[in-house]
DNA sequence: GGAAAAGTTCTTGTATACAAGTTCTTATGG
DNA sequence: CCATAAGAACTTGTATACAAGAACTTTTCC
């Protein structure tokens, strides 16, 4: 039953993520373990690894919280992003397959139409992600996203509490645009300053959400 | 009783690094229990976290092994320290503190001496990263470091077949006082190619190891 | 009334019994 | 003799009982 544990863990991260489990929530064993309808044990390995991966912080013979927001954290993880993706992007706009570049086209398709629909913030945060994991891919680094991914709990919900207006989202998709034509252009020497923006530009917008404060670890 | 768990990790880290726990290795629960006088419950907490770190594989109701060692584990750590610590001593070339400077520079001194002495390829290669622990200190990147040693098990023992020959030593020291000597005189402009062929040296040195093709994740 | 201490009721941590799955051995039939 | 199937002896996975510690409530004493 390896996969019913996967399911329960997805099924927390995603509550965590989209904050309806609220930083500072108190997460009890046994509350789960009844939720759940599974004993505590195997809840316990759970636990674990949402701690390994910051979603919760476990106070030893005390108990468990949703984790608070770590800015420092955050901090850290656009650093690494942004100084790894620079690299990266450099190394495609030296050699890129066809295919590749026709797949990052796609998804910019689709982020157009979602701006056009109004869709969500999140389907269109969804294709951002999906166009950055693909650069990744491209360039034979998805193991290094994926690293990335397991200390990426506090940057998405900051992310997601720096909601952004539409007009950011444009500028956004105008970027990742830009992107696509210096590495088909192979415009290197232009890619890390854009790059460098790119990656921190969501951090300038953070103003206009409410009860931010609350969420943020001290 | 977290120290004793603690403990325990350690001691498994410490003998799969140094290879007294061979890849393929079978770790036994029950077998662990009766060793360290524990109950199978802790150790298999202790199990989920090295299998987390990459030291064991966990084959779900089968049981582990000590991971055997994954060049492409290997060669994804090297791009990614080397990616982040070009751009972590540019960044010091610029502005590093006086103290700093200082810590480094006692570091380097005692390598000169591990050399001297004809001490320990161990004893050498703990000053290796405490010198690249402590650039990554100085620039405030600390955290980034820390992640990076959880995906290191495959890294280091790696490093440890390679077991380089004294004048090897002898290169990494001189490179080492080149790296500090661009930082002061702000070359900015050297350090990339320098660093890049600084973090990948080891690799180019893996020849005269007997027996190493059996501890090798095909 | 207030403060300190004792006791109750929570919490997580550990040990152990049992369930379920895998592998190895043995036996049986062709 | 070999192949296949049944069963025994392992493995890990789960449930549960109990231990130990933390926090909260109540009581007692000043």
């Amino acid at each position: 039953m390896a996969s019913k544990k996967e399911e329960i863990i997805k099924q927390l991260k995603e509550e965590i993520l989209c904050m309806e489990l609220k930083p500072g929530t108190i997460i009890s064993e046994t509350t789960l373990s009844e939720r759940f309808q599974i004993s505590r044990t195997p809840i316990r390995d759970i636990l674990k690894q949402l701690s390994a991966e910051g979603y919760i912080d476990i106070y030893p013979q005390k108990g468990s919280i949703v984790s608070y927001i770590d800015l420092e954290s955050v901090e850290q993880i656009i650093y690494l992003r942004s100084t790894l993706e620079k690299e990266i992007i450099k190394e495609l706009s030296l050699n890129i397959p066809l295919k590749g570049l026709h797949e990052l086209k796609t998804i910019l398709t689709k982020q157009e139409e979602c701006i056009k629909n109004h869709d969500s913030f999140n389907d269109f945060m969804y294709l951002d992600d999906a166009f950055h994991k693909n650069l990744f891919t491209l360039a034979g680094r998805l193991f290094l996203w994926d690293i990335i991914q397991q200390f990426n709990a506090h940057y998405i919900r900051y992310r997601k509490l720096n909601m952004l207006k539409e007009e950011k989202l444009t500028e956004i998709l105008e970027e990742h645009q830009l992107i696509l034509k210096y590495i088909i252009d192979g415009k290197t020497d232009k890619i890390e300053q854009l790059v460098h923006h790119h990656i921190r530009a969501d951090v300038n917008s953070f103003y206009f959400q409410e009860n931010f404060d609350e969420y943020i670890k001290k």
